[in-house]
DNA sequence: ACCGCACTA
DNA sequence: GGTAGTGCGGT
């Protein structure tokens, strides 16, 4: 029974007030331990093979093998068709030779001259392109159930199919609420510990991680208040999965634990539309084991570095490894390796807006460009697909606005070149507008070269955000040039020159800031009525500089500012790519140096 | 601000 | 391999 491999991890490298801390009425009140909270209860949940999903639920399969294919390649597998040892790395003939009844289908696709994209029978790459939307949307849908049920956790998607969830404080709620006895500490008493957890029924919660190779339950160490914290977790996140398959039709598989990286872990300890509960007391056992590679962020090239200096694979070869020795190697900043080995990882689960910093529209060409026309019709294909995205993305939030397009292009095998300049704000835009915008960048990118090999064009919507909530939207029809800041002339810039048939313009000077307002609208008689509401809106915004009494400029962009500005903590966060050596003297190792170091 | 790049899934 | 999305560093 114990012949081989240990049945127990060794626990030297763990800290037990750590993994099993004694918790006392004043951590339990605390409304201020953050990511430090001794009770803190992460999931990360995901849709199981989702673009698989989501087209069994678009065309009302349950139960059988399908696959989704973009152009020759499967990008998705569903269950069903794993079953017959179907993988995403297999040709599209294997697959059907494994399985003859299963169900291809590909990837919608924006097909030339179409304006929305659409399943179509004979797709080509050389005259579509693909598209994603249908994910987006049903993804979006699924992050709404999410956001309703749990009003009060945060949740911050990490991917088209994935979400992090922070349970923390809905666990408390409902710890509180159940166990009254822990809301009325003995008086004077904050720091005493509180008393025994209850037994904890775990029907129905989903797996438990095992803590060590015995099947034993009897054996099992008694419970702690966050193993009823991880269940109450558990009982919630099982109510959201029920309600996505329900009301949606989607599967979703979770993992619970204490943080966010062995959240993701765990999700995927068994699939699909499950959810796996990781014990603290269980965390050694699972880690040590594991190929590190599969951790968060270390399977790519950070992963391969660590794997070859030190000759090793698993979470449990690297425990031995000092955290000098680490950092001398990989940085400062190789804390946050150190710390994740043994199972502790204190980044927060942010929430995000719903809404994206960016919006990309892309295409390989597997026959390159040759010629600068060429470009314009990819371009043209691109524009439309962005503007279609944007205009979606302002049906839930009307003032949505892309502070800059970017145009990449690749190209050969050399990496891609990119141009960018700003988009001005505009309620009411076209695909010709973007696709003039993108024309230029264009241009500038391919300058007078006669002859070339583009194979890849990328245009990007990104620096998207939204008016603040308290804004009047500027309704209606016209574009409106300058309504932020006498520094925003690149504005104007954008727009003139760079479009064919130019709007009419109009144009004011502000008699208390002698800034020049100006309207453009695509008909004469629209730039009156937009000039007006835009002295409407100037007005508006002088008011609300007197009341702020702020320095005039840094406030450029009355009442429109982007979503808030990103708060990560440098020391808790995963390594910082350019991270200095500690020993600048000692040359590092080639593996370690193509890493951190450039070129 | 702009651009290139590296990384991630 | 294709289609995304994010953030850092240099200028």
């Amino acid at each position: 029974m114990s012949v081989k491999g240990k049945e127990r991890a060794d626990l030297d490298h763990y800290d037990p007030e750590d993994l099993l801390p004694a918790i006392t009425y004043r951590q339990l009140h605390s409304q201020t331990l953050g990511v430090r909270d001794p009770l803190r209860v992460i999931a990360l949940c995901d849709s199981d093979a989702f673009y698989a999903a989501c087209e069994m639920v678009r065309l009302g399969i349950t139960d059988k093998p399908l696959v989704v294919l973009q152009w020759e390649s499967l990008i998705a597998v569903n269950y069903p068709a794993r079953k017959f040892g179907i993988s995403r790395m297999d040709k599209l003939k294997d697959a059907k030779a494994r399985c003859p009844e299963l169900v291809v289908v590909h990837v919608a696709t924006y097909k030339e001259g179409e304006k929305e994209p659409g399943y179509w029978d004979n797709v080509d790459t050389r005259t579509h392109k693909v598209s994603l939307d249908f994910y987006r949307r049903e993804s979006a849908k699924i992050h709404g159930i999410f956001r309703e049920m749990l009003p009060d956790a945060e949740v911050e998607k990490a991917s088209i199919d994935e979400a992090f969830i922070d349970f923390t404080q809905p666990v408390r709620k409902l710890l509180l609420h159940r166990y009254p006895e822990l809301a009325q500490p003995p008086p004077d008493e904050l720091d005493n510990v509180l008393p025994p957890p209850p037994p904890i029924k775990w029907d129905g919660l989903g797996n438990i991680v095992p803590h060590d190779d015995t099947d034993d339950s009897e054996s099992s160490p008694p419970n702690t208040w966050h193993d009823v914290a991880i269940s109450i977790a558990a009982e919630l996140m099982h109510k959201v999965r029920e309600e996505v398959r329900i009301k949606l039709g989607y599967t979703l598989s979770a993992g619970i634990a204490r943080n966010k990286f062995l959240a993701k872990l765990s999700a995927s300890y068994r699939k699909p539309n499950s959810q796996n509960n990781l014990l603290n007391i269980a965390i050694p056992h699972y880690l040590e084991p594991m190929q590190f590679q599969k951790i968060r962020f270390l399977g790519g090239k950070l992963g391969d570095a660590l794997a070859k200096e030190y000759d090793v694979s698993t979470v449990g070869d690297l425990l031995s490894v000092s955290l000098n020795d680490m950092q001398s190697k990989f940085g400062e900043g190789a804390i946050w390796i150190y710390e994740i080995l043994r199972g502790i990882d204190r980044s927060e689960v942010k929430a995000k807006s719903s809404v994206n910093k960016s919006m990309l529209a892309s295409k390989n060409l597997a026959q390159a460009i040759t010629k600068a026309e060429e470009g314009y019709h990819w371009i043209r294909v691109l524009a439309a697909e962005l503007a279609l995205r944007l205009k979606d993305a302002r049906e839930t939030n009307p003032n949505l606005w892309p502070k800059t397009l970017v145009l990449h292009a690749r190209h050969g095998y050399e990496a891609s070149r990119s141009r960018q300049a700003p988009f001005p704000f505009r309620r009411d835009f076209d695909v010709s507008y973007i696709a003039g915008a993108g024309n230029k960048l264009w241009k500038e990118l391919v300058g007078t070269a006669t002859t070339m090999k583009v194979t890849s064009v990328q245009l990007a919507f990104t620096g998207v955000g939204a008016a603040e909530s308290g804004q009047r939207s500027i309704e209606g029809f016209f574009k409106n040039g300058s309504s932020s800041s006498r520094n925003d002339d690149h504005v104007d810039e954008g727009l003139t020159g760079q479009v064919e048939n130019a709007p009419a313009t109009s144009s004011f000077t502000c008699p208390r800031c002698q800034k020049e307002l100006r309207a453009t609208a695509l008909e004469d008689a629209e730039v009156n009525a937009a000039l007006e509401a835009i002295k409407v809106e100037h007005g508006d915004w002088h008011f609300a500089q007197d009341l702020a009494k702020e320095d005039l400029s840094s406030t450029e962009r009355p009442r429109l500012s982007l979503r808030e500005p990103v708060k990560g903590s440098q020391a808790l966060s995963p390594p910082k790519r350019k991270k200095k050596r500690k020993r600048e003297d000692e040359e590092p190792k080639e593996s370690i140096a193509r890493f951190f170091v450039r070129r």
